[in-house]
DNA sequence: GCGACAG
DNA sequence: ATCTTGTCGC
């Protein structure tokens, strides 16, 4: 009780008719920041597997900001219904995502997403996916690469440079913290991609991985 | 045809 | 993602 679903679409579809649903929901997306302009509440999102992957398991996580202390969260549990596609992640994750969301009481004001947001493919990754759907604000962040090129990242916390695909800036790699792997940050939804590399900086803590993240990883996993 | 390939 | 112990380094 909380989320309004503003789009809704099939989900038992072949890989061919997924990539083609992709290209009809990426019209929806707006990378033009749209947030309230009070941010309180930053939302994590993640999956992880059960009975060897025959059971989807979504958890989000909701954690107050700037304290980023958790102040809700939420676990979903789906049997598994489509196949880990790279370009098609989407459609395995999503719909267990949605289930948590909907036992939320107080939707987020930000959602950062496990994965890819605009570096992809056809431009709709998972994180662009949930926004469009949800209407909500969401940033994708990738813990690996996809697509897109990149030069080398300072090795200094909160270093970017721009990743690159077909001469488009669809990105970025950030790192959050030196001595580890950068991340992928990309827009999902309603922000900017210069708004989505600082958002994931305010939402880290002296970690590689964003606080929401963290928080939402252990929920789903161990 | 040969690699690359979010989680 | 998941199957899995110890081990290298700050």
């Amino acid at each position: 009780m909380g989320l309004k679903l503003h789009r809704a679409h099939p989900w038992d579809l072949a890989p061919a008719q997924a990539m083609a649903l992709q290209g009809r929901l990426r019209t929806w997306v707006r990378l033009v920041d749209e947030l309230p302009a009070e941010v309180r509440r930053v939302a994590g999102v993640d999956v992880g597997f059960e009975e060897r992957g025959a059971v989807t398991r979504a958890a989000i996580a909701i954690l107050s900001f700037p304290e980023l202390r958790l102040v809700e969260s939420a676990v979903a549990r789906l049997p598994t219904a489509f196949p880990y596609i790279p370009g098609l992640l989407s459609f395995r994750e999503v719909p267990a995502i949605l289930a948590a969301l909907e036992k939320i009481c107080q939707p987020p004001d930000l959602v950062l997403v496990d994965g890819q947001g605009y570096a992809h493919p056809r431009r709709l990754g998972i994180a662009c996916h949930l926004g469009v759907l949800t209407e909500l604000p969401t940033i994708g962040v990738g813990k690996t690469r996809l697509i897109g090129t990149h030069p080398p990242v300072p090795d200094q916390r909160g270093a970017w440079v721009p990743l690159w695909d077909h001469g488009e800036e669809v990105g970025a790699v950030l790192r959050t913290r030196p001595g580890t792997k950068p991340l992928f940050v990309s827009a999902g939804h309603r922000i900017s991609l210069p708004s989505a590399v600082a958002w994931v900086l305010r939402c880290s803590a002296g970690f590689r991985l964003p606080e929401t993240t963290r928080q939402a990883h252990r929920l789903a996993s161990g």
